[in-house]
DNA sequence: GGACGTCCATACCCTCAGGGTATCGCGCGA
DNA sequence: TCGCGCGATACCCTGAGGGTATGGACGTCC
């Protein structure tokens, strides 16, 4: 009943894009010997995986269980490889991934804390808007400043750093720009943006960056709530309103769970040391996970 | 560079074996393909992982890297298995997995309690002694009671159940067994037990179960130093005094971190309801990563 | 309603990854 | 110096896993 990691890299990509035609392209191979791999994974656990009608593809239940888990495998097993490749190295260095303009403005202080710590290491920037929480996951970075509640943390252990309220981006003359705030009710039928990094369910027109989305804002394509730092960045033709109820966005640094690098230890110490939100003190049961080495 | 179960499988056999021989047995396979696949690991990583004498083998700061990782990534996988299958099953169970006679007492009341509970499965016991971590880890069990800081708890989440003071049990005429109380100082070179499921590093002789292990202090071969409970168990023999400063044994209740599952979470808060240990109340960022669902 | 398009399954072939056996080479210990 | 223990090398051979061609079921459209 061993699996190959293989077959479950085909069937989650299978599982994604419900399609064995697709999924074969995007596997690099011819869609039979995929269908074959799949129907040999569902013999292998003896569990039906996948419902197959002739339009198309339905995950099981089962299939849903192996399909979130299974990325979670398949994750630990390339982060494996890459500390693996990571620790072979000369000399040590770190690497945050973040998004342009998604610091809050305490990037410089952070490094130029940990740079002060003995033993510090070099630190490269990993820049990226929709993979940074996955780049942590499999091992292409080691730490990442996150938002909550936008990304999803699953899989990863992390810190508050700096909690700002959101405002809601509006081409001029929309309907709601007239009044001094707007209700997340209100928006309820707006077009909204889905980011790349969004929680799977999430809905909405697919974005790349903050950039694309707020021309998309100006053309009337969509309303965008975001955290009210883009303030600085709006581009004109367009107005920002606050949101009465909308759930704060906090920044967050976020590592590898289970992580025992005392470099990544430092770096979450210095990055706290200058957060803007109060550091939970340990007390409690759950205070040997917080931090890391 | 994507690298297969299967080789990552050969080669946590080998590092843990330390012996190509041995290894591939345990494989259930020749040494010499053994020996190429990891060969054609580590050049598909462009890594040393081991170091080859003609008398042995010995891991690179690499390999015990991916020797740590690696497990996980293993477990990850069995674990997406194991639960993809139990998704299919019509009717829901969970499994605890518990040490005979590691409940504190605690067992009757968490059963009753969670029984209580709306939506409450059916919970099935499998006992183990050395494997209740990894059957949480690798999906044979949905939750395991384990003690801190005996048992590893790595990738695991867990809650406090019950804190005991842990005693020193000696056979009868030991030296140390005409005082009132001994300091683990004390204890420094007298022989003592490792457990199967001791975390990595520890030393001593091995021993399976408690049972076992009190016979062995009783003919003189070890002293050993458990929690206070074991004084109900006593055999003829031998007698058991405080440790001034022994570090306490926590029992906890343990679950697969990220886990969603509902039943997980209200078995968790019934074991949590019935502690003895005051619970940690909610209020730090952390918090978020305490209670599954 | 029949022709067509879409999508997964089946049939069949072919290559090489990965396993087996035999043997070598090296270094330690008696 | 001669085993002998252990990993590496040489060589063979099978089948897992890939490819192409085609079938069959089921919507869709004129």
């Amino acid at each position: 009943m061993d699996v190959q990691s293989r077959e479950l890299r085909y069937f989650v990509a299978v599982a994604e894009e419900l399609h064995f035609g697709r999924a074969a392209h995007r596997l690099g191979m011819a869609q039979p010997p995929l269908s074959r791999a799949i129907r040999q994974l569902e013999q292998r656990m003896d569990v039906a995986l996948l419902e197959r009608t002739s339009r198309g593809v339905r995950l099981t239940a089962a299939g849903e269980v192996l399909l979130a888990e299974g990325r979670l495998a398949l994750d630990a097993m390339a982060a494996a490889v890459r500390r693996a490749r990571r620790a072979a190295a000369t000399s040590p260095r770190l690497v945050l991934a973040l998004k342009p303009g998604g610091d809050a403005g305490l990037l410089m202080s952070i490094l130029d804390r940990y740079a002060a710590v003995p033993g510090a290491v070099p630190v490269d920037l990993a820049f990226s808007v929709g993979e940074r929480a996955a780049m942590v996951r499999d091992g292409r970075a080691d730490l990442a400043l996150l938002h909550r509640p936008q990304n999803d943390l699953t899989g990863l252990d992390s810190d508050d750093l700096h909690v700002e309220n959101q405002v809601v981006v509006l081409p001029e003359g929309h309907p709601l720009a007239g009044g001094t705030s707007v209700s997340m009710a209100d928006l309820r039928d707006q077009p909204q943006p889905r980011w790349p990094e969004a929680r799977p369910g999430v809905t909405g027109h697919p974005v790349t960056g903050t950039d694309q989305l707020l021309q998309l804002v100006r053309l009337g394509r969509m309303v965008a709530v975001l955290p009210e730092s883009v303030r600085d960045r709006l581009p004109p033709g367009t107005v920002s309103l606050p949101v009465t109820d909308a759930e704060p966005s906090t920044l967050v640094i976020a590592w590898p769970r289970d992580s025992t690098s005392r470099q990544v230890a430092d770096f979450v110490r210095a990055a706290t040391s200058v957060a803007t939100v109060p550091q939970f003190s340990p007390v409690g049961p759950t205070a040997r996970q917080t931090l890391p080495g």
